[in-house]
DNA sequence: TCTAGGCTGTCGATCGATCGATCGACCACG
DNA sequence: CGTGGTCGATCGATCGATCGACAGCCTAGA
């Protein structure tokens, strides 16, 4: 039996999760796979192991479940992606480290990140606005590391319109190893995470391997 | 008025479309933005015009027309891949043309390719094996573009792994186009396909631009 | 120490709305 | 007078959400 620290506050790691983070583990799996209209109440309540009624103590509408996920998830992001920038002025080497965090991220936390990359089309209003703030947030930490490699010339991005396009391709390329990504695979997930960033540096044109 | 020749089989290109066509009209529109669960069988009636009982006059299931969709897109996809594929001896001209292929029918055809591409997990049994079986075959033609490249003193691919790695980067860098890409933006198309065929070919570690 | 009262968490039952799908009737046209 | 196309009405099922009831536990006051 696991002796516990009379102090510690957290729970044990091996005791049974609450409701809460039960619920949370359901909705994650069940909105990344069958997406958010496709996963019923009565589902979410079976996989937590609750009644339906007793999701509702816990949480608002199913909405206001799926727009806590996606928060928490971005502002995760985004407070690791503002850690790295600020530890790493220097705007190539700041994309390689932007290009490990975000393969490493989608590898590790698929289901995270695909609620957020592909559920934002069911939100409207105030809610899809938050979210849309927030990855905008996130991506303009990539654009303070991209824009400033505009006529550097350790890369070959031309003006603001091809750094943009840069952009757009890495968050892309990157973003879809959620998809495909198996943690039981050949393929270390640091393997996975410099081989990106080597190929985001020659999509930039970056020459010297540093 | 255009004048028509009279032996001109095809309809009109101003007229108005018969049902069938205005229910794949609505059907792709509906599936892209709100997704297959999120899309109801009275909303896409009346995205087409018509009751929600004659839509089945038409299709079978709803299922049913999200599989026919799915299937035109992928065949047409593979059919101009295949097409490239045939007249294209060099794999990394081969390559760089599949590149120009990918971008261009995903920025003129967002929502077919949306559709492929986000919805497939609603599909189960053997309508999924089906569509997968397409898609499949349109990621072999990728692979028998990058595959043979392995080696190739022209590019930066070590082994097999390498190779997967760039096709799967290459894919959905691609394949994201379909999520930002705007037909009104400043950007002509001809110019989205050759700076992504220029960043691909710099992925793959090509030193000549050639 | 005992106990009354109030939270917290849980549930079965059920609400009105909407879902995908079907039916029979009707209408226009060949 | 049959056939292809269309529709209103409606089916049973399921949807998201709410309600009142109640069990367990903590705490305050006797």
């Amino acid at each position: 039996m696991p002796r516990r620290t009379p102090a510690e506050p957290e729970p044990a790691p091996d005791a049974e999760p609450d409701a809460a983070a039960r619920i949370r583990e359901a909705a994650l799996e069940l909105f990344a796979t069958r997406g958010f209209h496709g996963t019923g109440i009565r589902q979410l309540a079976e996989r937590a192991g609750l009644s339906s009624a007793t999701l509702y103590h816990y949480m608002g509408t199913k909405e206001d479940l799926l727009v806590a996920l996606m928060t928490g998830g971005l502002d995760r992001l985004i407070a690791l992606a503002e850690a790295v920038e600020a530890e790493e002025p220097d705007p190539l080497r700041r994309l390689a480290a932007l290009v490990r965090l975000h393969v490493r991220e989608h590898a590790e936390r698929p289901r995270e990140t695909r609620v957020v990359d592909d559920q934002i089309g069911v939100l409207d209003g105030a809610a899809r606005d938050a979210v849309v703030a927030l990855r905008d947030r996130y991506e303009d930490v990539w654009r303070r590391a991209l824009d400033p490699l505009v006529g550097d010339p350790r890369v070959a991005l031309a003006d603001a319109a091809a750094a943009a396009l840069a952009r757009r391709a890495l968050l892309e390329m990157c973003t879809g190893v959620a998809h495909w990504y198996r943690a039981d695979g050949a393929l270390r997930l640091e393997a996975l995470g410099e081989a990106h960033a080597a190929m985001a540096l020659r999509l930039v044109g970056a020459t010297s391997p540093r």
